[in-house]
DNA sequence: CGATAAGCGAGACGGTACGTCTGGTCTTATC
DNA sequence: GATAAGACCAGACGTACCGTCTCGCTTATCG
């Protein structure tokens, strides 16, 4: 999130904004996550750095804004039953994670436990809104009546989100594969849901 | 995986290796992934740098040999039931996992990605290895009559590793409420396995 | 000579320019040549090694431009006879030599041989312009009649500075005696040259 | 002066002393001085470094050993005039200097200031022998009658070695000029000291 | 003869400096 | 006041070298 405006003086120019954002994409793709450093994306997109940390309090928080692309907040229209909704879910979040690179993933990750800032940033964006879906999934099938009570979302938001995450983190799994496996995780947790109330 | 001495010459001192791997995780606890400096690891540990890089290549690579202790390589003994045997398997690889602080599993992570050597080394070690055991487990289920057919085993490594993954990494869940946790992953996976044969 | 600097972004600070010659001396006479640190000069200079780096290309150039000061190019003015002239000459020589101390003297000179592109320097800017006053006060005696023709120039030179030279960096001589020594050894070479023709 | 050897235990091998001395000499004209290390050396040699530097102290000694030839101690015998003893002294201290690179010359003399002891060890053997060479020769002329009083040796040793010092580690002098210099040397010291009796 | 002492090649060791690089800030002149 | 260029501080990185030490071995003299 760019830092804001006054309003005062010569507007920014949006087509830095942009410039910005290109670049770096374009230079973690070429360079890997390790590779990309602040003064080669001034170089390649004629700016200076000062344009960049006007905009971004660090080299992470360009990286996070360049790449993980201004998420969905809400959580997926009612499909019916829980199995739909899962699904549903998952695919939100593998769509999520496939956005970037195995490599950007993990810098990204590691960014996160460096500066505290960019961490609660993380976890207020990303992670709560994830959460806040996969709870009104949840009671949409209690509601429903599908489910006795309401399991607890971590967990549900853990067998959901962190399949696909080592699918694509650890095990370097093929992304073609993804729409098949994202099923299957989906319909996991539905099984499990469905048999035996999850704490 | 030092770099190896031909047997000629002065002797490398043990005492070195240890103090090396010990200070480097003192100093993870103390100061994090990101603030850990090779520096500071030889003067902590009143040794050379030299002798640091004559045995890794790189700060990563003391990093990576200090904390993925070299692990366990045999699958669980059997224990009977497909649901007994990924009990214990994930409560190996969330032992595994629990080792060591969120951030520095996300500092390597991306420290993986950005050394293809060391992402080698660390297919071939851990993931190698894990994977085994999951396919060893799988195997006996299927000999046992449990399963129709043996599924993928990466689908099922990442429907074990994914979920403590993700609680550890990503949602900094309790370390307390692991073993609990980690008895739902499996019971979702045996779950899942036992209904319907997962590709 | 600093690299150069192409007019546009930041100028370099001139502060910085002066304050590492100033702090590059100070540490010289402290701790002599071979006890100077690029990092002590930084250091006590209150300035970053990057900024001493951007101007010089190695330690030794930044302590060539600290001790040869740039240095006088013009040759005597005309003393009336080749004795007086040669006395000046010396006298600027001397003052050259001793305006830095053995050590120093001796390390830059190790320096300039184990550097080329310094050596070329050292050559083109101090020996040139020492070398062009020889052979200007020669020839003035040439013009006056006193001597037939005028003498090779390099040996001159060297009749005029190796004794200063020895004195100072190989006899260690007491550089309160200088005046009286340089007198010494400009008439020792004017009595050669009167004499009898030097080839 | 390599360190001493009491005569218990396994003897030196007296190969060693001249490989050391010989590889040293090849590696100063390889690489030069400041190209020069003990490594090379030892591995040249294919030797310990342990063996050099149970001959020598340092890098400096070990140099200093294989460059300085242990050197003439006697003045030269009496040829008949000051003149002709100034050439033969001359003509030996023009030899001494000659007999390394001038990069070695230099690296030396640096390394003289920066090493106390070494600097010693130069003062009294090699300056010290010259100075009584020196002195010897004009108290020869003394008794002659040449001369009224004996002029102070330093500033004479000064008049001598200077020049040629000048022409071969400063001037960078042609050293096939070196005999014609010399005696150019010689003559002016002697038209000086017979002309006018020097301090 | 065996014990003792030292030499030897190889190379690890602690220490220290080098020169490079990057991140984030600041300073010009220009727009 | 935004911009491009780039200087600035801080400090980590990985390399190189020095002089010392340690290993296992060899080679001499002494008892």
């Amino acid at each position: 999130m760019p830092k804001p405006n006054r309003g005062v003086g010569r507007p920014r120019n949006s087509d830095i904004d942009l410039a910005i954002v290109c670049t770096t994409r374009e230079l973690l793709a070429e360079r890997g996550y390790a590779g990309l450093t602040v003064d080669a994306v001034a170089a390649r997109a004629g700016i200076g750095k000062a344009a960049i940390y006007r905009r971004y309090k660090t080299k992470q928080e360009m990286i996070f804004a360049a790449t993980v692309h201004d998420l969905w907040e809400q959580p997926p229209p009612d499909g019916g039953t829980l199995r739909a909704d899962l699904l549903a879910l998952t695919r939100t979040i593998a769509a999520q994670l496939c956005g970037a690179p195995a490599d950007v993933l993990a810098g990204l990750l590691a960014d996160i436990y460096a500066d505290k800032a960019l961490g609660t940033r993380f976890a207020e964006t990303f992670l709560e809104s994830e959460r806040k879906a996969v709870t009104a999934v949840l009671e949409r099938a209690v509601t429903r009546g599908e489910l006795a009570s309401r399991p607890e979302a971590s967990t549900v938001h853990a067998l959901l989100l962190g399949p696909i995450l080592a699918w694509v983190l650890i095990l370097d799994g093929d992304r073609g594969e993804m729409p098949e496996f994202t099923r299957t995780v989906a319909e996991a947790t539905a099984a499990t849901l469905l048999l035996r109330p999850t704490s």
